[in-house]
RNA sequence: GGUCAGGUAGCUCAGUUGGUACGAGCGUCCGCCUGAAAAGCGGAAGGUCGGCGGUUCGACCCCGCCCCUGACCA
């Protein structure tokens, strides 16, 4: 018999870490997290990672084990998530995923299967996207998998490369491996949401705090060690932004706006993804009850919280 | 007080030498999404073209007056 899974899911800075860290004192769990950046070794203050203080002694794993050269893959943190959360299983306790990296909660919640990458059939596929342009790629993916096609706009360059990178490899349609929401394990999500003023006066006032807390030395430091190379963690929120700074393309002051800009589209996203997956819960994160609120529900949800639903 | 420039979408600006505003970028809203996902891609809604009068079959574009902004001169 499979068991449960809890999730803590929404935009950024809604406080899905304050409220997974009360769930996992109250439900003897530990914290999962799905959260692609805070994956990073050192990217600490622009991801708002929780310091091993605020952890408050409770089992936090899938921090800090990427290197900031490395390029992220949904593929790899599925294998590892899922290895984490049989672990924490067998111990006997209730593992909560908690991260606003939508792709990367379903990936291990849900039956996804990825199938594998080939550098040199991408890269031969992406230099043929820069000579071309993806409507050619687009119309190629289209005569060989009409549904793939459809699936994707003749825009997207890198999704166009990556369904031929696909088909290419395993000779099947690319829209053979596209995904429903079958749950692989008994899931209850929680998410929290905000009226987006006050959203947008959390992330103002987030991205203040990460200047004030030192961003830009962290992404001095992490320049040492090869962030530049990145292909993922270059382009991180704030990361990128301070690097153009460093460059003398922007002002300090422009640099914070454009981070304050750039994560207001991005809660956009975040909740444009999570709002299409009927199985959360949604909670007003501005209510003080929240917490309490969510333990109620996963109470009625999942029978006595000492059976871990 | 005078001269000049300018007042067009929430913002920054294109544009028509008079014939229903082709507008663009940004913002906003909405959507898409399987090995880069804090990435990538798309759609929509927004305008009495500063105000009032005049000329004209017809004015955002011409004329007059007024208001506002900026620069310069006094």
């Amino acid at each position: 018999m499979p068991l449960p899974v809890i999730t803590v899911v929404g935009a950024t800075a809604t406080g899905k870490s304050g409220l997974s860290l009360r769930l996992a004192a109250a439900l003897n769990g530990e914290i999962v997290n799905a959260d692609s950046m805070q994956l990073y070794r050192g990217m600490d203050i622009g991801t708002a990672k929780l310091t091993e203080t605020e952890r408050a002694g409770i089992p936090h794993h899938l921090l800090d084990i990427w290197d900031v050269t490395e390029t992220a893959s949904v593929s790899e943190y599925q294998r590892l998530a899922r290895r984490t959360i049989g672990d924490i299983h067998a111990r006997g306790r209730l593992p909560i995923l908690v991260g606003g990296s939508g792709l990367y909660i379903r990936a291990v919640i849900d039956e996804l299967e990825f199938p594998g990458t080939d550098p040199a059939v991408r890269g031969r596929l992406e230099e043929e996207l820069a000579a071309v342009g993806p409507a050619a790629l687009h119309a190629r993916l289209a005569a060989a998998d009409p549904a793939g096609a459809a699936a994707i706009l003749p825009g997207n360059g890198r999704r166009i490369v990556r369904a031929l990178e696909v088909m290419e490899l395993s000779g099947r349609p690319f829209s053979a491996v596209l995904p429903g929401f079958e749950s692989r394990y008994p899931v209850q999500q929680v998410g929290l949401t905000l009226p987006r003023a006050e959203l947008d006066r959390r992330i103002d006032r987030r991205v203040t705090g990460m200047w004030r807390d030192g961003l830009v030395r962290e992404v001095r430091a992490l320049e040492g060690r090869g962030l530049r190379d990145g292909r993922t963690a270059s382009r991180a929120l704030g990361y990128a932004q301070v690097l153009r700074f460093l460059d003398g393309e922007w002002t300090e002051e422009q640099a914070a706006a454009e981070t304050a800009k750039a994560t207001r589209r991005f809660a956009r996203r975040q909740e444009s993804w999570f709002r299409r997956d009927p199985r959360i819960t949604w909670l007003p994160a501005d209510d003080p009850a929240a917490g309490r609120k969510a333990l109620t529900m996963l109470a009625a949800r999942c029978g006595p919280l000492k059976r871990l639903c």
